[in-house]
DNA sequence: AGATAGTGTCGAAGCGCTTCGACGGGGAAG
DNA sequence: CTTCCCCGTCGAAGCGCTTCGACACTATCT
């Protein structure tokens, strides 16, 4: 192995020359960096993490918790994560990847043992466990979502309430009057994952606002529960002319179901959704959708991180603005 | 932050001792160890990773590179990786996450900086350009899936080729004669990805064997595409009774086309696919179907470099044997 | 009884890097 | 012509841990 003495020794200066011409702490003259950039080149030098880490306390790794349960859809968690690794590296940054199981005790040990310098956590529910040891620990963090209680701490997230008022200002706008949100499966809103009762926010203020008749139906992530869902609207609501769905994997069965029941998307019923944008635009009916912009989300993270290493202050609230890209799902109130 | 040092003055004893306690490298009197693990609990100490990465030359890290492109099923992924992070945990190691865009300077720099003690790599094509560098890095590595050469290295995998087998010997015991394989997206073959390969391979030489009439289709992972194929199959072989899937986003909607065009299944037309077993069991017909079985596979890469790291040998080649499970989408020829 | 072999513990020497204080030399300011 | 300061570099002191050799003891064998 290469080591720093050796670089220098070949470059005729000392260690610490050498390490500060790599970290660029200190001033060095253009000519020893240039000399010192060839013996490094030409010896095949790569610094010794654990050492850097050591005598440095950063170890420029950051965790991300993922989530794996119920009711995620799992394309998005992967994206998210790509773009974190991806965001990471361009500040010389790794990712050292933790899943929920280990919960807080896993937090608390990449945290004292000094593995990571800071921490990413997705799926973060109204009245987190992890909140109060996140706050207590030495380093950094950032949340994916937004607890009940966000005071002293980092998070970020796409704007769901302003999602779902987008929505139905959207249908609004089309002139119907008659609106139902088909969310996510029940078991996310008891155990109090923020976002989905966002959109719910969103949706029912929105609809107040215009004076909408609006419903709201939880629906499993299975088709046979969208069929049941769209037979229910049918039979309860039969003035309904728009409908905004929050849960991806019904997005498609849930139109099939409402063209199976003879009604026409966009002609009897318009659709929109909150989903990745990817989803939206390949399905049969291209659907008007708000985009879940995991890729921002993550880069922003990594971002708010970045700037709580170097010692700034973040704010304690991002929330990303949606945006509705209108496709073929959605027209005039028939 | 507590230290080593600290522990062992709490305890009465040499820093050593405290160390080879927590190791269990030399023997220590029960006495003592007990000692020292009340100082530790007590004092809450942590051993500092990079610190001991230095001086062990160990950072009990793995590097995990998955895959991010098209043609590949994203949930597998996603739970292979769970089932990596999960099981090096067990082997008190950490998982770090590289994606396949940092290519091989990525695998290059974990492994020369020492950040990482070994690695595992998806998505293994049969003529990887990664290969020369694996087998010449100085740390273990394991490859889910086959290269063409597998010499000098350690892969792991479900048995694609066996699995192909199993699904046209299910078909053939049911007494089908004219089957079909509906494969992956062209690229997929293309870019040579073994795996994809071996069970057009298996496929073939089981019909071959049973003296079916046979035929391969390659098919986008998109519902048009999906039906495209049906019509094509029923215009073109409609002796056709049997039907092999391997091409996850599509197992569904193959089904619904084939029901649309008029044929039931399993009364007029049996299927069976590979695919992950989650998949298979919650689409309107439950799928007779040979599982990817993630989880195994994670598992067995981990235990594999551990294995390795700990002085041993690793065969060069695992091959998973396929598990059928017979479903409700396969019957007797009609 | 003396030699032999374990046990259990300690001290010291690194592991490879960063960082702090120091210092020589040149230019600007007085 | 001093004095002061800044630039570029060096040496040395750690960062917190593991590991090697040594050593004192007890147990075992002749």
């Amino acid at each position: 192995m290469v080591k720093i003495t050796d670089v220098a020794r070949h470059a005729g200066v000392s260690p610490s020359t050498v390490s500060y011409a790599l970290s660029g702490k200190r001033p060095i003259s253009e000519e020893t960096r240039q000399r010192i950039e060839d013996s490094i080149r030409e010896l095949g030098y790569r610094p010794h993490a654990g050492a850097r880490a050591l005598a440095s306390s950063r170890s420029n790794v950051l965790a991300l918790v993922v989530p794996l349960r119920a009711g995620i859809h799992v394309p998005v968690v992967m994206q998210f994560a790509v773009s974190v690794v991806t965001t990471a590296r361009r500040h010389d940054h790794d990712v050292l990847l933790l899943t929920q199981e280990e919960g807080e005790d896993g937090l608390r040990r990449v945290a004292d043992t000094a593995l990571v310098d800071a921490l990413i956590v997705m799926d973060v529910q109204l009245h987190d466990r992890r909140l109060p040891l996140l706050r207590a620990l030495d380093r950094p963090s950032v949340l994916i979502g937004f607890p009940a209680e966000p005071d002293g701490l980092t998070c970020i997230d796409l704007d769901f309430q302003a999602a779902g008022e987008v929505c139905v200002e959207h249908l609004a706008g089309l002139g119907h009057r008659v609106i139902a949100l088909v969310g996510s499966p029940p078991e996310v809103y008891v155990r109090e994952t923020g976002f989905a009762q966002r959109v719910v926010r969103g949706f029912t203020a929105a609809a107040d606002r215009h004076g909408l008749s609006s419903s709201v139906h939880p629906c499993e992530a299975e088709p046979a529960a969208a069929r049941q869902v769209a037979e229910q609207l049918l039979r309860e609501r039969p003035a309904l002319t728009g409908v905004v769905v929050h849960n991806e994997p019904i997005v498609e069965p849930l139109i099939d179901a409402f063209e199976q029941l003879g009604l026409r998307v966009p002609g009897d019923l318009s659709v929109t959704a909150i989903c990745p944008d990817e989803l939206a635009g390949r399905v049969p009916v291209p659907v008007t959708s708000v985009a879940i912009p995991s890729d921002e989300v993550g880069a922003g993270a990594v971002e708010l991180l970045m700037k709580k290493l170097g010692g700034a202050a973040a704010p304690e609230a991002t929330l990303l603005p949606p945006r509705l890209t209108v496709r073929e799902s959605t027209g005039r109130r028939p």
